[in-house]
DNA sequence: CTTACTGTATTAGGTATCTAGTACACGTTG
DNA sequence: CAACGTGTACTAGATACCTAATACAGTAAG
């Protein structure tokens, strides 16, 4: 599925949120697939039942994740994607984000567009590899 | 000086001791020049005193900043920038969080690219003016 | 010396997150 | 029917972080 970064400090629910709208926005995930049942990814990424339970429920309030009770859950058949808005806003606040600390470090702007070129590619081949 | 980001899961002082290396890096503080004391920049930035002295003392651990007791604080004479490898490390880490955060929102590479361009410039231009 | 300002240290409390364990309602499968 | 696997809910504990309030040692300026 996905990895789960323990020096993030983002919450890890963020974490598994993120990386499930991720894979369906690479096609890893098709509208109507089964996702892991909450115990499972939970065994399977080495974390509480309750955490993934909880990125689940974000999820499926967002209409991204469907429910059948007792059943399981699924991807909606048609997931929502961020609206317009909402994505370039979100891009902005990572953007400003990533260029901090590029600029922290000492980084010139190209090395960084480099490096996120380089690890955009690298996060979709791991996708597709799992797909 | 620069701004705190409530929203940004980052701990404070970490994003206190960034910023402070930012403004190195672009040389809107320049060696041996001083810096705000704890208190003043904690009350600038609307923060607690200790938070400002966790940053200041890991940056002074990490040989940015140099202390004269009962005096102030000062921008090291030879201010230690991270070695290329810690500092190409950081920047990947950095970088795969931000890609997939565009992947995550339903992003292109082209408009995660421009999106850092942009920011990079900006915040560039930000530092520069209250230089 | 007295006052005021430095950085530093200590203690306490509040909040958010993650973990752990348990329980319930629902649906499928035997 | 019984057994099992779903998502969900609840309580309790541990940890990390931020806040708050003091206190102390060193330096500079009056």
């Amino acid at each position: 599925m996905f990895a789960i970064n323990p020096t993030d400090p983002a919450p890890i629910w963020r974490q598994i949120e993120e990386g499930v709208r991720r894979m369906i926005a690479l096609g890893a995930l098709q509208p109507g697939a089964s996702v892991p049942s909450v115990r499972d990814l939970a065994k399977d990424l080495r974390v509480n039942p309750n955490t993934v339970a909880r990125a689940y429920q974000r999820l499926t309030e967002g209409g991204v994740l469907a429910v059948k009770r007792g059943e399981g859950t699924y991807v909606a058949d048609v997931p929502v994607q961020p609206r317009k808005n909402e994505r370039n806003e979100a891009l902005r606040d990572a953007a400003i984000r990533y260029a901090s600390t590029a600029i922290a470090v000492g980084s010139e702007l190209e090395d960084a567009v480099d490096e996120v070129e380089s690890a955009y590619e690298r996060v979709v081949r791991e996708h597709r590899r799992k797909a």
